[in-house]
RNA sequence: CGGGGUGUUGCGCAGUUGGUAGCGCGCCUGCUUUGGGAGCAGGAGGCCCGGGGUUCGAGUCCCCGCACUCCGACCA
C-alpha cells in the first residue's frame, strides 16, 4: 500500500508553487466546472452543480425553518425602477449589463439585468403591504444574477452566479435588526456545521457596506493561502428604501409608517470558499456533508469471482442507510480509480477484494488524513456514519487551526505592514473608525477592512493608524 | 482598464534559416492484466484563435483584433 502523504495526482500544480494555478486546476481536474465561449460566465459541470444542489437543499430547509417563503420575480428592472434609491443605483450602475432591443425594435426604456433585486422587491411590496398585518414579509429568492465584472475566476468571481437574495419587511427597527442577525446566524450555522468552514462574524466598515443599507453584516472566513473570502452578507436597511419606493402601512396606532427592510445572499462562491478551505496538493476535499458522493465502493481484483456482488452489496446497504453512495465497477485500475476520487474530493473509499472477504471486512480510505481502516462489514453502515462525522470535524479542525494560527493582534500600523508582507492573514488591530485610518492602511500596508467583529477585543487603546482614542477593534485582510 | 504570459487534434506540448504538421496522454478495436494512475498491437481524430498584409509559398515574418490566464486597479 501507498503512503499516506505522497502526492498521488500529479495533473494538479502544488499549492505551494502557485495558489492560483492551483485552484484552477482543483476546478477544472474535479470537473466542478468548464468555461464557456463568454468570458466570466462559467458551465457548472455535474459534479460541481451537484454541490450547489446540496447547499441549496441545506439552505433552502434552514430558510423555511426561520419563517421565510420562497417566491420568483422578474429577471428584468426597468432604468427608472434602479434608479430610486441614489446609494444604490451608484453602487451598481458601473457593472450593469442591459437589453435594449424587444426583437427587433428598440426599447423605449432599457432594462438591466438584476444584479441584486432590492428594488423589484420594493415595487411589489409596496403593492401588498398595507397594515402592519402584512407584516413582517420573509420572502427569499433562489436565482441567478449579472454583473459585469471585469475580471473573473471560477466560483469566485463570475459575470453571472447563483445565489439567493432574501428580503424581509418588518414593523419596527428592532424586528428587521433581529432578522439581520438571525440570517448571518443561519449563515454562520451553516458555514462551520455542513461546510467546515469556521467563520469570523462581524460588521462592514461604511467603506465597505452595501449600497443603499445602514448596516452590513458579514462571515469572513480565512482560505489556505491566508486571504479573506466574504462568505456571506446580511444587511440592515432602515426605511432608506421604503422611503425611496414610497411604501408604507397603516399601524395598530392608525398613523402611517415605512417598513424597515433586509437582505441577505450566499452564493455559488462558498463552493469556491470549500476549495481554498479544504483542498490539497491531491485535489478537491469535500466536507462530507455537501459531497454529492459521500463514500465511492471500489471493488478491487473485480474479475475474480463473487467480488462485484460483494461491492453491491455495500453499495446498497449504504444506499439504505441514507448515504451518498456509489461504486466504480468500471474496468480502470485500482490505482487510477484511488486517484481519480481523490482529485474528486469523495470523503470515503470504500474497498473490497477477495481477502476482505475471506476476513469479513472491508477497506475505507479518508480523503482528509488518507487514513485506513479495515472494519467488519456487520459495523458498516455505523462505521462509515461515524466516520463521515470525523471527517467533518477534522476539516473543521484543520481550517480553525489556519484561522486561529494567521491572526495576529497588532499594535502599529509597521506591525501590520510586517505581518502581511512575511505570512499574511488577519491583522487584529484597533480603530478610531476614520475613513482615512481606512484609508491610509490599504495604502500603506495593502488591507481592507475585513469587519469589526462582533465579539469586540479591546487589545490597546488607541487607534493602529493614527493613535487617537480607539472605537472598535478590527480585523484587516487581503480579500478575494 | 494597465502590465506580463499563452493560443497548433479532447487535454498537455514540439514545430529549426518560411516549403502545406508531429509527440505524449486521452479516445476507439482486440488480446493480456487488475490490492495505488497497467502492457502489447492496430486505428480514428487538425480552417495551426480570427482578419488583413509580405511572399511563388506562412503554423512560422509584419500589422490589427479576439480569447484565456497571471499580477495590479476596480469590485455590496
Amino acid at each position: 500500500m501507498a503512503k499516506e502523504n505522497k502526492k498521488q495526482v500529479e495533473q494538479i500544480t502544488d499549492m505551494e508553487v502557485d495558489f492560483a494555478q492551483w485552484y484552477t486546476d482543483v476546478c477544472k481536474k474535479a470537473e466542478l466546472i468548464d468555461y464557456s465561449s463568454i468570458k466570466g460566465m462559467f458551465i457548472y459541470r455535474p459534479y460541481g452543480y451537484a454541490i450547489w444542489e446540496n447547499i441549496q437543499a441545506e439552505l433552502d430547509r434552514k430558510f423555511k425553518e426561520t419563517g421565510h417563503e420562497n417566491v420568483y420575480l422578474p429577471m428584468l428592472i426597468p432604468e427608472s425602477l434602479l434608479q430610486k434609491e441614489k446609494d444604490h443605483v451608484e453602487g451598481f450602475a458601473p457593472e450593469c449589463a442591459w437589453v435594449t432591443l424587444g426583437g427587433s425594435e428598440k426599447l423605449e426604456e432599457k432594462y438591466c439585468i438584476r444584479p441584486t433585486s432590492e428594488t423589484l422587491f420594493c415595487e411589489h411590496y409596496k403593492n401588498v403591504i398595507h397594515s402592519h398585518r402584512d407584516l413582517p414579509k420573509l420572502y427569499n429568492q433562489w436565482c441567478s444574477v449579472l454583473r459585469w465584472e471585469k475580471t473573473s475566476r471560477p466560483f469566485l468571481r463570475h459575470r453571472e452566479f447563483l445565489w439567493q437574495e432574501g428580503h424581509t419587511m418588518h414593523a419596527t427597527p428592532e424586528e428587521a435588526r433581529e432578522e439581520t442577525m438571525r440570517m448571518l446566524n443561519v449563515y454562520a450555522d451553516f458555514l462551520e456545521n455542513v461546510l467546515a468552514m469556521p467563520v469570523v462574524k462581524g460588521r462592514k466598515t461604511d467603506k465597505e457596506k452595501f449600497n443603499g443599507a445602514e448596516e452590513t453584516y458579514t462571515v469572513e472566513c480565512m482560505m489556505h493561502d491566508h486571504k479573506a473570502l466574504q462568505s456571506g452578507t446580511s444587511h440592515y436597511f432602515g426605511d432608506g428604501f421604503a422611503k425611496a419606493f414610497d411604501i408604507t402601512f397603516t399601524g395598530s396606532d392608525n398613523q402611517l409608517h415605512h417598513p424597515h427592510q433586509t437582505s441577505w445572499g450566499v452564493s455559488t462562491r462558498m463552493i469556491g470558499g470549500i476549495i481554498m478551505t479544504h483542498g490539497d496538493n491531491n485535489g478537491l476535499v469535500l466536507p462530507p456533508r455537501i459531497a454529492p458522493v459521500q463514500a465511492m465502493v471500489i471493488p478491487v481484483a473485480q474479475h475474480k469471482e463473487g467480488v462485484l456482488e460483494a461491492a453491491s452489496a455495500l453499495l446498497e446497504r449504504l444506499k439504505k442507510a441514507g448515504i451518498r453512495a456509489k461504486m466504480d465497477s468500471s474496468d480502470q485500475s485500482m490505482g487510477w480509480k484511488a486517484a481519480e476520487y481523490e482529485m474528486k474530493g469523495v470523503p470515503l473509499r470504500v474497498e473490497i477484494g477477495p481477502k476482505d472477504m475471506e476476513k469479513g471486512q472491508c477497506c475505507i480510505c479518508r480523503r482528509d488524513s488518507g487514513e485506513k481502516v479495515f472494519v467488519p462489514l456487520s459495523e458498516l453502515e455505523e462505521d462509515v456514519k461515524w466516520l463521515l462525522d470525523e471527517v467533518h470535524k477534522g476539516l473543521y479542525a484543520r481550517a480553525k487551526k489556519n484561522l486561529e494560527d494567521h491572526t495576529r493582534v497588532c499594535m502599529t500600523l509597521e506591525e501590520v505592514k510586517t505581518f502581511m508582507e512575511r505570512e499574511g492573514g488577519f491583522a487584529k488591530t484597533m480603530w478610531c473608525g476614520g475613513l482615512d485610518c481606512e484609508l491610509a492602511m490599504k495604502e500603506q500596508s495593502g488591507v481592507t477592512s475585513r469587519c469589526m467583529p462582533l465579539e469586540q477585543e479591546r487589545v490597546s487603546d488607541v487607534c493602529v493608524c493614527c493613535g487617537k482614542p480607539a472605537k472598535h477593534s478590527i480585523l484587516w485582510g487581503v480579500a478575494y
